[in-house]
DNA sequence: CCCCTGACGGTCG
DNA sequence: CCGACCGCCAGGG
């Protein structure tokens, strides 16, 4: 698998998260079979417009945080009005980050089914 | 080829 | 809950 059939994957998995859920940057990773690539997903997503038609706001870290795209930079908070938007709750701690409750709002199916087929996969829901 | 850098993750105290 | 640490891995210099 090449960057770019990565890339699709990663925005395949993304485009499957349900509205108003969030789910992590390893856990996208597992659902494309590369489970150590947590920090390539976020990579990918940093391609995408913010008028993409990705839901890149629904991926967060495994803690639950909106990762910070560093000091000066306005990115996790359009990615926390882009969820609030969508009726997510955002907490703010007290170190000014914002973070999201997995309990309520998290996603983590077992697999999904991906484009390119090949889909011994199957679909496999739990709330919580 | 070595070194540093991340929209990361898990463990430990 | 929080910080300190360590592991991970493709890209870039």
């Amino acid at each position: 698998m090449d960057s770019a059939e990565f890339h699709a994957n990663v925005y395949d998995a993304v485009r499957q998260i349900p509205h108003g859920r969030v789910t992590s940057y390893g856990h996208i990773a597992k659902l494309i079979g590369m489970p150590r690539h947590s920090r390539h997903v976020g990579q990918a997503l940093k391609f995408l417009d913010v008028n993409s038609d990705i839901p890149w706001q629904r991926v967060v870290s495994s803690s639950g945080k909106i990762s910070s795209r560093g000091p000066g930079t306005n990115g996790a908070q359009r990615q926390r009005e882009a969820l609030e938007d969508e009726g997510v709750e955002v907490r703010v701690t007290r170190e000014n980050e914002f973070s999201v409750n997995f309990a309520t709002y998290g996603w983590f199916p077992d697999s999904i089914e991906l484009e390119g087929g090949g889909g011994e996969e199957e679909v496999q829901e739990e709330d919580q």
